[in-house]
DNA sequence: GAATTTAATTGCAACGTTGCATTCCTTGTG
DNA sequence: CACAAGGAATGCAACGTTGCAATTAAATTC
């Protein structure tokens, strides 16, 4: 029968919370040297670290997150700020349970800023480094000249983004390599006999809507096709976006391949296109950026690219860890390769 | 000109963090007074508390978590348990983006724990307890003996959950209406004609799981109609799905009427029956559980009933932090009311 | 004007950790 | 045998905060 068991109720037994202390009493050791031990200290003796460190063990020790966070500034914590867009379906999901995969094991925990409106997402960022409230943050949708980018390079603060800059200063990035998806894309249709493409692309303040416009531009060039860009529709809602393709399914001169780089658009696309009785893959081509399973369940027959998001949340993270441990930025960007789904 | 900046290039002036102590300098005050009265401490001559107050704003004092963690053991943190379920599309983003809303303006952090596999998150929740990692806790996907619930009862650890249980003694929880929700959707089908209908339900381990099945058997023998359930197929892919449903379109005696509760297996059963040439909405009619705005987009005639996740996250924060204010548990229970979204 | 009450402020210790400077204990050297 | 040199372990202060006990200042009483 356990007497004085803490009402947390916690697995341990005898009460109170297992710190330094603990070990320190009961290997008769003092505070420091425990603390020294348990963090490697070679100048002890074999013996003692053995002793302490299967003290630690049998106590199931960890780490005062709080104590360590006070003495050493340390806190353990990588935030990612989380964009609202919706554009990629699961988004948010994948790329979570990708930095928990990658923090798995480690002290690390993730603490999730979700950002309601991208305009004010500097202060986001100015309230964590002026708070010290992570050791390391993770950003999306970045924009050429991103302003929380310059504020993170400004204050030497861990970082890592899910997209490219233009700063001229290296930093840690991931990024989709959106021209060659664009140009991939392009190639598809072209070997299809697709003749006139169109590219839906919303977001025009990212870094990669412009750099699938220009791959796009260039690789269409090059094969002599007609063209025409969508862009800029990042305010469209999905029933807009809709009704548009509903509109563009009657024009004389439609065009009879599409990219888009959202599923979300895809699918308001698609919802469109078939109301007005287009048949996909004979009447007009698609590829799709694809980051869910959703598209290919329902249209199983549809070309797409794939992004794997998951993928992407442990890089990123270990992007980031680098970083924090000091590793070189040159040695911290990395591009993925699409992953193209041809589905014929 | 400012000599000794911090590195970190706040946009604090003359360096350093500000802290207690600063403010004690600053008003010539001693750090107890200051912390006292930034507490609001009523024993304080009205004429000092507005000194401190004034100075810690013009400086922008914000006091140091970890300071407060280790002296208070209050972490300022609530930790949502991210279940890996894909059922509901988009679930994960706007349960974020809820609590984030909810604690828009407190000094709460969130910080997000995935899970991998839901049989091992009474060890996550193990860790929560055994670290006092957090003030409360949130989960999702309640079984009806959830052990998770059982563990945080007994240590007397404030959690809500998204989802019944059936344990007697009362806890926080939100959740979506079930019962409502199956006999909503029943009679909009009987009242649409349809005399065979199939209930389609996974994961039959959740108490939701448990109250839809039972709702539903309930409401179809008050109309009279003749029934089929498909559930625990938490572990069908939507590709099987997808081929289950055709196969389905094409039996002799098929349902007429389908209710789905998952976005994710509607969209697997719509794409495999529209293959098999079913007409929706007239062949067969649909009704699905909804949380994002993907079905509605691609197919605007198709029945719905809404569940708000956004709403749901902010409910849920809001019931767990009154519940770590000390609120009585019976006052911390709320249902949602299920929203049909009737397209015809 | 001394004693007592009340109002206002403060010192001190503690939360758990770490890094430096110090002390203690061996062992080896002249 | 005294002394130095190294190896091994420890004491102390500090990170920023809070709660209590204690102190000081001001107001009231007799």
């Amino acid at each position: 029968m356990a007497i004085r068991t803490t009402p947390s109720g916690s697995g341990r037994p005898g009460g109170g919370r297992v710190t330094l202390r603990t070990i320190a009493q009961m290997t008769g050791l003092s505070l420091s040297t425990v603390s020294l031990s348990l963090r490697g200290g070679t100048t002890l003796k074999q013996e003692t670290r053995d002793k302490v460190a299967e003290a630690a063990k049998s106590l199931g020790y960890v780490p005062d997150r709080a104590g360590v966070r006070l003495r050493t500034g340390k806190t353990n914590v990588i935030a990612l700020v989380l964009d609202g867009a919706e554009d990629s379906i699961d988004f948010a999901r994948q790329m979570i349970q990708g930095i928990g995969q990658a923090i798995k094991g480690t002290r690390y925990h993730l603490t999730v800023i979700p950002e309601f409106e991208r305009n004010i997402s500097a202060d986001t960022i100015r309230y964590v480094l002026d708070n010290r409230t992570a050791d390391g943050v993770i950003i999306t949708h970045t924009a050429p000249r991103d302003r929380r980018v310059q504020m993170m390079i400004d204050a030497e603060f861990p970082f890592v983004s899910h997209g490219r800059t233009e700063f001229f200063t290296a930093h840690p990035f991931y990024d989709f390599h959106s021209e060659v998806f664009a140009t991939q894309a392009v190639d598809r249709l072209a070997s299809k006999g697709c003749r006139h493409l169109m590219l839906v692309v919303g977001d025009d303040s990212t870094t990669n809507h412009h750099n699938i416009v220009t791959a796009f531009q260039r690789a269409t060039a090059r094969c002599g096709l007609e063209v025409r860009v969508l862009s800029g529709i990042q305010g469209m809602s999905p029933a807009e976006m809709r009704r548009m393709a509903i509109d563009l399914a009657r024009e004389p001169g439609r065009p009879d391949g599409i990219i888009c780089d959202s599923e979300m658009r895809t699918i308001a696309l698609v919802g469109g296109l078939m109301e007005a009785g287009v048949h996909l893959g004979r009447d007009v081509h698609l590829i799709y950026k694809q980051t869910s399973g959703i598209l290919p369940t329902l249209f199983p027959a549809v070309d797409s690219i794939r992004e794997d998001v998951f993928a992407a949340g442990i890089e990123l993270t270990q992007l980031l860890l680098r970083r924090i441990d000091g590793a070189p930025m040159e040695s911290l960007q990395s591009l993925a390769e699409p992953q193209p789904q041809w589905r014929s």
